[in-house]
Formats: structure tokens, sequence, C-alpha cells
DNA sequence: ATGTAC
């Protein structure tokens, strides 16, 4: 299927239905981010052919290639028009996002202890290919512990603060979680892994907030200019991606049965209403939990580092999953409906006054989190009122160059000598995996961050730089 | 992303 794209907006480009789509394809992005994204633009063509997609099949400005669905992709499916879910429209690393903590200590007060920090993370956060963990679990009754209550689990047991909870999304663990369909073979991967990075564009990095934006709305996520912050992302590890394999391959075999044809394999997809669908959400759910529990061991690692070394306090200032599929109402054609709204590479961004948002962050948004590359900013933006695409935005700067053309073009060597030249400490895994995640092997995210905010996806609140980059 | 293939 080729995909035509019209302009509509600034930074908004739609696929008129043609074809099987259902609904027309959106994407968000600028006219220079869109020029070597054929393949994803064909990608959100064919996710608009999904039964029970409603409105429209959307990408935000970091759109890439990916498995099936668009990296940067969204699409919503209404479970009383036959709405499917999709493992493809989630992503293999179920739950992978960010988490965000702010440091009670400023740029001047850690540079003379930066070394000595990264001394002390460096053994503290355990990383690369199949390593794993700050958390070796005791037995079955853990990780049942952590599938069904996720971060909620791991300050249970005293991996962390209860106000923690207040900042993660879902208060750190989603409802619904269905340990019984998750295979023994996830299990056993996953149960070494527990409070680990992983590898690839994974990391721990600690950054100064260089610029910010709106200094209200950043006072109330707790961020102020030149202070230090703690950035972590992570995902599910190998259980999430053994729960995404086993059950695409379940979805592969039923579909016949459903009467379901899509243009692509890897869009592989059961009916919400379905045992097969039921059962890949209840596994999702409980890896999304997984990935949170993660996420919360790893900054309780850092925060016993911070304490230690600097006399440092870590808050958190919000974790927020990137790849994940949610059952969320949103008004459908002047109508209120529960949605199944399937985010891959995509942040939710919660708008002011949203009933799910805590307490003392409902005035001002969802704080949400992008991560740029080792070398270039990151940025924290706030949902916005209207936002479009089910309350996304993007989610970081988006691949431009492969692995391979990535680690042609420099070494890790000479890119760490680089880093540190500019001020930036590196504490990596593995010299070919540093050289794969060169700045300039993605897109600008500077631009990703003005398409979004052009296109009333959210707004800039404030832009970090790294100042320490402890790499998977 | 991922015990980079079962």
């Amino acid at each position: 299927m080729t995909a035509r794209l019209t302009q509509e907006g600034p930074y908004r480009f739609r696929i008129e239905p043609t074809g099987e789509m259902r609904v027309p394809g959106v994407v968000f992005a600028s006219r220079e981010l869109l020029i070597e994204a054929d393949q994803a633009v064909d990608q959100v063509a064919n996710v608009a052919t999904l039964p029970g997609v409603v409105e429209a099949s959307y990408a935000m400005p970091d759109i890439h290639w990916g498995y099936g669905f668009a990296i940067g992709g969204v699409a919503a499916t209404d479970p009383r028009q036959g709405g499917v879910v999709s493992p493809g429209g989630v992503g293999f690393d179920i739950s992978c996002g960010v988490r965000l903590m702010a440091a009670d200590i400023d740029d001047a007060g850690l540079r003379p202890v930066l070394q000595d920090v990264m001394n002390g993370l460096d053994p503290a956060v355990p990383r690369g290919m199949g390593r794993g963990a700050v958390w070796r679990l005791s037995g079955r009754q853990d990780m049942m512990g952590i599938l069904t209550g996720g971060s909620r689990y791991a300050v249970e047991r005293g991996h962390g603060d209860e106000r923690d909870l207040l900042r993660c999304e879902d208060a750190g663990a989603v409802a619904d979680a269905d340990p019984g369909q998750v295979s023994d073979r996830a299990i056993e991967r996953g149960s070494g892994q527990v409070g680990s990075l992983g590898s690839g564009n994974h990391f721990l990095e600690l950054q100064r907030v260089a610029e910010v934006y709106d200094t209200a709305v950043a006072e109330v996520f707790g961020l102020r200019p030149d202070q230090i912050c703690v950035m972590i992302h992570s995902g599910s590890r190998g259980l999430g991606h053994q729960i995404c394999t086993d059950h695409v391959r379940a979805m592969e075999k039923s579909m016949a049965r459903y009467g379901i044809r899509v243009p692509d394999r890897q869009l592989a997809c059961a009916p919400l209403e379905s045992p097969e669908g039921r059962s890949y959400l209840g596994a999702m759910a409980a890896a999304a939990n997984y990935g949170r529990a993660n996420r919360q061991l790893l900054a309780h690692a850092a925060r016993q580092v911070f304490e230690k070394v600097a006399g440092a306090r870590l808050d958190l200032v919000y974790d927020v999953s990137h790849n994940l599929a949610k059952m969320e109402e949103h008004p459908v054609d002047g109508e209120r409906r529960l949605l199944c709204v399937h985010r891959k590479g995509a942040t939710r961004a919660l708008p002011p006054g949203h009933a799910d948002l805590p307490d003392d962050l409902r005035d001002v948004g969802q704080p949400v989190l992008i991560p740029g590359t080792m070398s270039t900013s990151s940025y924290v933006l706030a949902g916005v009122p209207d936002g479009p695409a089910f309350y996304s935005t993007c989610h970081g700067a988006g691949r431009a160059k492969s692995r391979h053309q990535a680690a042609r073009g420099v070494s890790g060597r000479e890119l760490k000598a680089r880093m540190e030249r500019g001020g930036i400490a590196v504490r990596g895994a593995s010299w070919r995996g540093l050289a794969e995640e060169a700045a300039d092997a993605y897109k600008d995210v500077s631009a990703v961050i003005e398409a979004a905010e052009g296109a009333g996806l959210g707004r800039k609140i404030a832009r970090l730089v790294p100042v320490g980059v402890v790499k998977g």
C-alpha cells in the first residue's frame, strides 16, 4: 500500500482512506521530518484497516518504521465495534518508558563530585544485553507481586518512598494484570532482570536543567534552572519481549477464526472481547507492572548513590510509559466511549483538569518526558487541552541512521573521548553499543519538539542537557 | 527492544 500525504495544517498531514482503510491517517510532523519516513507512513495507512479503529490512525513527529505499527503510532479501537488489540501496536518492549527525578543540588554542587557519583552508579546500575539485576527474586511470590503490583510492590518491599507512587502513571500499577497469561518462559527470562537497564537506547543520565519555558509549571513539577536531574529510560526486558512473541504467535493462529484480514502479517491482532485479546491484555498489563517496578528499582539504586556520594536527595518528577495499550474514555462523534488506545513510541499527555492526574498536578497537566540523545537535549512537556490523538505526543528524537550505519561512522572509544571533552561523563556497557547510539544517528530532537508543540500535542516546560551518561 | 533464530 502506498500512502499519499496531503498537508492540512502547519504540522498536520492527512492520508485519505483508500482500499481497506476504515479511517484516514493523520501524521503530525514538519515536511523535513517526513522526508525519510515513507515506509512508516505506509504503516500508518495499514493500521487504519484494523477492525474497530476509530477517528484516525495517528502518527507523532518522531515516526519511524517499526514491527507492524510505526514507532510513533497511536490508534484507538472500540470493543463495541469489533475493535481489536494488536501486540504490534504496543511493541516488543511493553511499558518501555521514562522516569525523571530532580535532585536538591545544582550543577555547580555536583561538579566536584561528578566522577565519584559516576563511579558509584557504574556498579549500581546493571546493564547490557541479557544482564541483571538490582533485585535477586527470592521466588515465585516476589514475581507475582511485581506483575500485579508494579512500582507499588517495589516500594512496599523497601525500594522507594510511598510519595514516589503519587508521581507514577496509574499510581505505579496498572489494574487488570493477569499473571496467569504470562508464560513460564517469560517469567524465567524476567526473573533475573528486575532492576536493570538493558541495552540499545536505554540509559540512566545525569542532566542539568538548561532552560525553563514556564517557571510556574516547572515549579509544580519540581524543576528549576541549573538543577541536576536523573532520567531513566528502560522497559520490561526479556519478560515483555517474550510476552509479545507468545501472543503474536497465538493471534496469528486465531485471526482466520475471527475473519480478520490485515495487510501486514506483523499486524496480528484479536478482538478485544475474545479470549486471545483478553489474554494479551492481561499479560501486557503484567509486563507493564514489571516495567514500572524495574524503573522504581533503578531509581532507588541511583538515589542511594546520590545520598551516599553527593549528600543529595532525588524526588520523583514523573514516570510514564510510551509503549502501551490502555482502556480509556474519549469522546468520539459527540459520545464518550471506552476505547483501547494503542501508543507505540508515543507518550500519554493528559491535559490540565484530567481526573487521572494526582491532585498537585491537576491544574497544570501531566509531565511528559521526552529523552533526546546522549549528547543533545531532553525535554519536559506538559499535556494541553484538546490534545488530538487521544492525548498523546512524541517519545524521543527518532532514529535516522541504522545501528550498522551509526557504528560505521564512529568508534565507541572515539565517541566517549569526544563526549568527555565536551564535559559529559560516560560509563558504557559495550563500545559497539555506545557507537550505535551516537547523536548523529538520530533526528534533531528540537525539531521533533517544535513539531509536537506546533501540532498542539503538548507544550514545552523545560529543556535538559546531559552531564553524565550510564549507557545500556 | 531482544539469551539479534527454534
